[in-house]
DNA sequence: CGGCTAATTGAGAGACGTCAAATTTGGTGG
DNA sequence: CCACCAAATTTGACGTCTCTCAATTAGCCG
């Protein structure tokens, strides 16, 4: 797993550090560090365990999870390609959730030791570090309001606007998260997820093909999102 | 408002910085910011206005909210003395939610600016808050396991236990929170919440007095927070 | 074409929300 | 210090959304 022939960061500089200065960006590169191949459903690092990497993912997507004490499973977010993730380590000894890749999927895995031996540009780093735990923060504060505040219609309406917002209303999006997956982060059922996708395809909200989804309606479906 | 006559921050220098170096500390101290009082459900500043200013809450209690579109409040986080908040302006034009005394708060405004001219200290500061985000994502990694995954009983113990985490279980906790405030940050309704803190006072696993409570049976508590 | 998993659909139960009324609490002025 | 009022809390009865359990169907891979 550690030892494959993918290309270092170096080679195709990880979106995260596009804002970076030259120097920064060189020492980055200097840290040769090599990115990882998973296959779907891997495991990259679990909640609990030492915290002694940050990654970067490159390409495909991971899910980022909680269990509770009582077995059950909660996506905290979905981690798409560009985006830093599992930063605990910078400062707390452990992981606070878990990482499992949603399918095939390739990351930077950066040392947090390499990081504190930057040098000058250890700041800057931190710097981006810090606007991008601000923006998760947000988002993290929008998904509270969505599972503390809003029912299963409105919490998968509003899913489907976020996850298909940058796609063409005629364009078919690849929807990466089976509905188990998609119950589990909206806190809801997997029975209710299908409910509601069945209903709303039957009444031309949406549609779906080939593990691919689009919005049809979209007014109908933002007027649930926000409808109590 | 602005102008009364609390200590500036320079005579009770935040918590918040508590870690920081001695230049750094010099440098907040520069900047003279004057800290705030606010009385109790008072706006200190709202959803969608312009980020200018980051705070820091010396004294009281502070909640962090959202509403949805449908009208339900959400209260994101509670904030302790101590702790910054509001820091969105290092990253975006806009609050993205509304922060509201609970009681009585004295608080420390500073304005972002002020901020990005501290010279040789921007660094160590944006690295204090760098901290903090990644502690405070943990924070919302665990609320988001909690509102998508448990039930109310569930909820209200494990509050419960956090609140009074910091406390004998001897002693007598105030309870800041309103049972509405408790609802809201709990994403149940107020009669739910009060049927639970009824039924746990008939049962002996909690007591209440005069707007202060006391955790009698933790071992109940915590069985009640980790039970399906 | 079988065999496996994922997804759908139905029926029934339960947790929680809603609405309404009763009770307590806290603050105010006499 | 007490009476009084408004707001907060409690309690009950009822409805409903969502979960649970179970059976069926669809989709996918060898």
């Amino acid at each position: 797993m550690d030892q494959d022939k993918s290309p270092r960061c170096g080679s195709q500089m990880p979106d995260f550090f596009s804002g970076a200065g030259k120097e920064t960006l060189a020492a980055i590169e200097n840290l040769k560090v090599n990115s990882l191949l998973y296959a779907a459903e891997e495991s990259i690092y679990a909640a609990g365990s030492p915290a002694r990497d940050v990654y970067i993912l490159n390409e495909g997507y991971i899910k980022l999870i909680k269990i509770s004490t009582a077995g059950k499973n909660q996506i905290i977010r979905v981690v798409k390609p560009g985006e830093i993730f599992g930063f605990d380590g910078l400062v707390d000894a452990l992981y606070n959730h878990s990482a499992v890749s949603l399918r095939q999927a390739n990351v930077c895995r950066i040392p947090v030791s390499s990081l504190e031996n930057l040098g000058e540009s250890k700041t800057e780093v931190e710097r981006l570090i810090m606007v991008k735990c601000i923006r998760e923060l947000q988002h993290a504060d929008d998904r509270l309001l969505e599972l503390g505040a809003k029912r299963s219609a409105e919490r998968l309406a509003s899913f489907l606007l976020d996850w298909c917002s940058d796609t063409p209303l005629d364009k078919w999006k690849p929807l990466v998260l089976s509905r188990l997956e998609i119950a589990q982060l909206l806190g809801v059922t997997i029975e209710t997820v299908s409910r509601l996708f069945a209903q709303w395809k039957r009444e031309a909200i949406i549609g779906e093909q080939k593990q691919s989804i689009q919005i049809k309606d979209a007014d109908k479906l933002r007027f649930i999102a926000s409808s109590n």
